[in-house]
DNA sequence: CTGAAAGCGCTTACAG
DNA sequence: CTGAAAGCGCTTACAG
């Protein structure tokens, strides 16, 4: 079963050419002589022979790789995030490391070093540290050190130059989504929220006061109601904090797909009809919001093409690109909303 | 920006040792004056050096990678799994090489023979061809020549002699999830299945006739129900076949959690209670469990041990593996099961 | 179009 | 404990 390493040199030696010619036929830099490569080309199918990705790598300098970072790699966020990266990736040849750092400091810390190792022709970073709303500058400085030895795109806000950021454009998913429950004829709206620190979750806030405030709708603080996290379980922490309330709104926007997930159990285990008594909407249009019922509305973005975005940013650094992008957003109707009933 | 590769002979030169010195510390092969590794990591500190990775892969001839080739990786139940390797490789010091073939036939090609580029120290194999009842020839070459370049381990049977294979014990669950609805008294048990060309399925059915005739339960055909694939729309496609039969069971049991969130949202929609009217259970116990009302009761496995086992059978071949295990399966009780109501 | 040779950045016998 | 040197398996100027 020990079968030696067969290199490019046995492959020279009995095709009788010399090893560069084989390698230029690997590459494809030269042309060779036609009669020349249909010797190697059956010498190299004879002997199953594939060029070792590690030696081309350090003449190379440089190994068709990218190293992803994500936070959590089983939330469907993130895991719907990475497969579309790796199907662009994959397209071009190029194959992905996948480090998740479980959202913990000192992993994202051994990661990074493990980066710098590894050198990858670019690192794309998705959650955690970066998208805090205040940097935090201990992180900046190991990606400001990262950089010096590969290229870096984050999913998030651009945290230096030289780093593209692109992210979801959450000002106009939560300004969609107030507008179209306004639409339905909702005047009451919460939203339940959690990451307060996060960027994504401030640039929500903001906009939801600023678009409710402008359409000129009541704006309730016990209608913003926080919560521990981003799961079923945060969404049904909102629910019982809601049904406390004396009065509760007619529609409801949840921070994310799970968290609106668990409000729906909440408001359906008290006896509310979704959407008659309460409309309720989601973010991420993960699958999570047809496994529901009624399936969730939720403000989705196209996963394929944000992972071709960030894959090309990360592979194109000469492209003039913008430091900071947004991706859309659209709404994706389903049942979980309608206008509100009179109770 | 553009900053040179600083390498272990930069280090060398300045804190006056020779790189086999550096190089020793690096890999703490040898005992090295404490003065001169002193110097050394101060001079390593000072330039914030790592080694190259990939020059260390040619010259040890291994690179601490390992390839994980999984066919859809943003489904819950392989980023369950890989999530689960990637944190036990990760404790090792090594990094996954994630690729998604897509259940494709073509990519799966395609994806080996970049492996074979590649040459990862293993790699791990879950879903695609590898699943089929009736072994593919054509693949079984493929995987037979990707083991002259790299160790292979399945999630799956083992396919060859040299390959092990750790999978779910599916009869185990089948008969688990068999006894537990007879334990709660029902003696009328359908099962909505897919993919019967996938030994998976093909243990379960097996099993579930085996089950239910040890126990004398009445085995009807009509409540052996084939859908179109692993999905929600499989589960509701299930609904509506069941629905149309004369005499409907007491308690089924969907292929997967999303076949039975499918099954729920159908059997909800036709005004049936659940588990008041009929019982339903799921295997995998994902996270779709808990995002359903009721919530599911399903078979589950420890990811974490199984991502664990992956990996040791990937990284340690020199132990003596069985060439198939099957990890323990359990049931994670929740809401959708109960005894028999009458109708 | 093609070969000889140097180089990529490490590790590791081999000597001492 | 430590250094000089060869080697890992490729690629690519440099000459021809």
């Amino acid at each position: 079963m020990e079968k030696k390493n067969v290199t490019i040199y046995d492959i020279a030696r009995e095709a009788q050419v010399s090893p560069a010619t084989v390698s230029r036929i690997l590459t494809g830099t030269t042309s060779v002589r036609e009669e020349k490569r249909k010797k190697v080309m059956e010498v190299i199918e004879k002997y199953d022979f594939h060029p070792n990705a590690n030696a081309r790598a350090l003449a190379e300098n440089r190994n068709k790789s990218i190293a992803m970072v994500v936070a959590h790699s089983d939330n469907s966020y993130y895991s719907s995030v990475f497969a579309a990266c790796e199907s662009e990736a994959y397209r071009r040849g190029y194959v992905l490391l996948l480090m998740d750092t479980s959202s913990r400091a000192e992993n994202e810390v051994s990661v990074l070093k493990r980066v710098q190792e590894l050198r990858p022709e670019a690192m794309i970073l998705c959650g955690g540290r970066i998208d805090l709303e205040k940097q935090d500058p201990e992180f900046l400085s190991l990606l400001r050190q990262t950089m010096g030895f590969t290229r870096i795109v984050v999913g998030s806000r651009s945290p230096l130059p030289g780093i593209p950021g692109i992210s979801v454009d959450h000002r106009a998913s939560m300004e969609m989504a107030v507008r179209y429950l306004a639409g339905l004829g909702h005047r009451e709206i919460g939203f339940v929220y959690t990451g307060k620190q996060f960027y994504g979750t401030a640039e929500r806030l903001a906009e939801f006061r600023r678009v409710m405030k402008g359409l000129n709708l009541p704006l309730r603080k016990e209608w913003l109601i926080g919560v521990k996290d981003y799961s079923v379980d945060g969404g049904q922490e909102g629910a019982e904090k809601l049904l406390k309330l004396e009065k509760i709104p007619t529609a409801l926007l949840g921070m994310n797909d799970m968290v609106s997930a668990g409000l729906l159990q909440g408001l359906l285990a008290a006896g509310l009809r979704v959407p008659e008594d309460i409309s309720l909407m989601g973010f991420d249009d993960t699958f999570v919001t047809c496994i529901t019922a009624p399936q969730l509305t939720s403000v989705g973005y196209d996963y394929q093409s944000y992972g071709a975005e960030l894959v090309r940013a990360a592979l194109e650094p000469e492209a003039e690109w913008e430091q900071d992008r947004r991706i859309p957003v659209f709404i994706e109707e389903r049942a979980s909303c309608a206008a509100p009933g009179k109770r």
